[in-house]
DNA sequence: TCTGGGGTCCTAGGACCC
DNA sequence: TCTGGGGTCCTAGGACCC
């Protein structure tokens, strides 16, 4: 007898807010913004209900908060500390199944089919978890149950802050019908546009239309669609099994200079930088990448990337800056002011190329030399090893940094 | 409104090969 | 000679998510 899906969706309440909380209870109830102080370059990772009462939300500039809501106290992000409470999270669902998969650090879904006997029914172990999440670590979640996980997402949401909500099998449709259309995961501010202007706005609209009529509008994603609005998992990310671990595609950094500029030596030591931190992951995640890929934003806020596959796969700090530095030079003309700066390295391999034996010895004493790098990272901090122009790069944002007063910025 | 950083997936065009 | 079709790789850009 197959039982059809029980699928949760957990998602914490303001994670970033509430733990911030954790560490500074005079921050409970306030409006509160994590991601910067008022004035810098950036946008807010996470904002109190309080502060969203303001109108202030994630992913908006946060000069923008501010002007909403002046009297909301700004907070620097601690990933720290959120990665320490996200694992403590992971932990509890541990106790629950082992089909977990964490789909950001704040949020995981759980393959909760055929666990009744054991557990009760799917209210009664929502609950029992959301206790044990709230006993261990002071925090509150809410949880969405369905028979697919997107379903279980949209639930989710609809039932913050701090609730469970379950839709019977069944139902779906009946839910999702009323919601405006931006609600399903994967409409963003376009497709919402688009959907629009053919005169769609609920899920309910969605559903009634004709797949084809979707298919040569919107194309694959437009079929995907379709199968969205009636509840289904179809296409995409949602379409595949809870648990199974997918690998890492992609390793990048990036760094938006506080002013933007053109100082060509600034711009060299970051590249080397962020070159060095990227290489930094892949060794640690035991991988070769073959494509390395250079962001470039500029003062205008338009953006160009630029990639170059290589002859063969590396994991070495030097091939990957000296290609980067290549492709900033055959895509920058000097003067130009830059805004960001951004490093990605794709196209993983286990296994390093080679092209002969005098190659491989170099590349072992390379090999050896960033091993003995990045155990004095371990030890030193990061700023303890780096290629030349990469020092240099460090000592002069920073020093750039505090050249500038900053409100309550301490004093070297 | 003056726009971070880390990711995933999709599309589309051109090169190249058979 | 002005010209098919399919497959794969590479590159660039963009939508979207947290």
């Amino acid at each position: 007898m197959s039982s059809v899906p029980t699928i949760f969706h957990l998602d914490m309440d303001a994670f970033f807010v509430s733990v911030e909380e954790l560490f500074d209870p005079a921050l409970k109830g306030k409006p509160v913004v994590v991601g910067g102080k008022a004035h810098e370059r950036g946008v807010v990772s996470a904002a109190s209900y309080a502060a969203r009462e303001f109108g202030v939300h994630s992913a908006m500039p946060l000069r923008t908060a501010y002007k909403l809501c002046p009297q909301a106290i700004f907070v620097e992000g601690h990933p720290d500390r959120y990665r320490d409470y996200s694992h403590q999270v992971r932990a509890i669902l541990e106790n629950f199944t082992p089909l977990i998969e964490m789909a950001s650090i704040d949020e995981a879904y759980l393959d909760m089919t055929g666990t009744g006997r054991l557990l009760g029914p799917p209210l009664q172990c929502a609950h029992a978890l959301h206790q044990a999440i709230k006993d261990a670590t002071a925090l509150n979640c809410s949880i969405g149950i369905a028979t697919s996980r997107l379903v279980a997402k949209v639930c989710s949401d609809q039932a913050k802050p701090n609730g469970i909500l379950w839709i019977y099998p069944g139902l779906e449709a009946r839910f999702l019908a009323p919601l405006p259309i931006r609600k399903i995961p994967g409409v963003g501010k376009v497709t919402e546009k688009n959907l629009h202007a053919i005169g769609i706005h609920k899920v309910g609209d969605l559903a009634s239309l004709d797949e084809g009529v979707l298919g040569q509008r919107f194309g694959k994603w437009g079929l995907a669609l379709a199968g969205k609005a009636r509840g289904e998992d179809a296409g995409g990310w949602f379409d595949q099994d809870i648990g199974a671990h997918a690998d890492a595609k992609s390793i990048s950094h990036e760094h938006t200079f506080s002013i933007d500029t053109s100082d060509a030596e600034l711009i060299d030591s970051t590249l080397t930088r962020l070159s060095e931190m990227v290489a930094r992951r892949l060794r640690e995640q035991g991988v070769h990448a073959r494509t390395v890929q250079l962001k470039l934003r500029n003062r205008a806020f338009e953006t160009i990337t630029r990639a170059r596959t290589l002859a063969r796969p590396t994991q070495l700090d030097i091939e990957i800056s000296r290609t980067i530095r290549e492709l900033f030079r055959e895509n920058w003309k000097p003067g130009a002011e830059i805004r960001l700066l951004g490093v990605q390295l794709s196209h993983f391999t286990s296994e390093a190329g080679q092209l002969n034996l005098l190659d491989s010895a170099q590349d072992e004493r390379w090999r050896e030399a960033m091993r003995a790098a990045d155990h004095m990272r371990d030890r030193f901090g990061n700023s303890a090893v780096g290629l030349a122009a990469g020092m240099r790069g460090n000592f002069r944002e920073r020093t750039h940094e505090t050249l500038i007063p900053k409100p309550g910025a301490k004093k070297p």
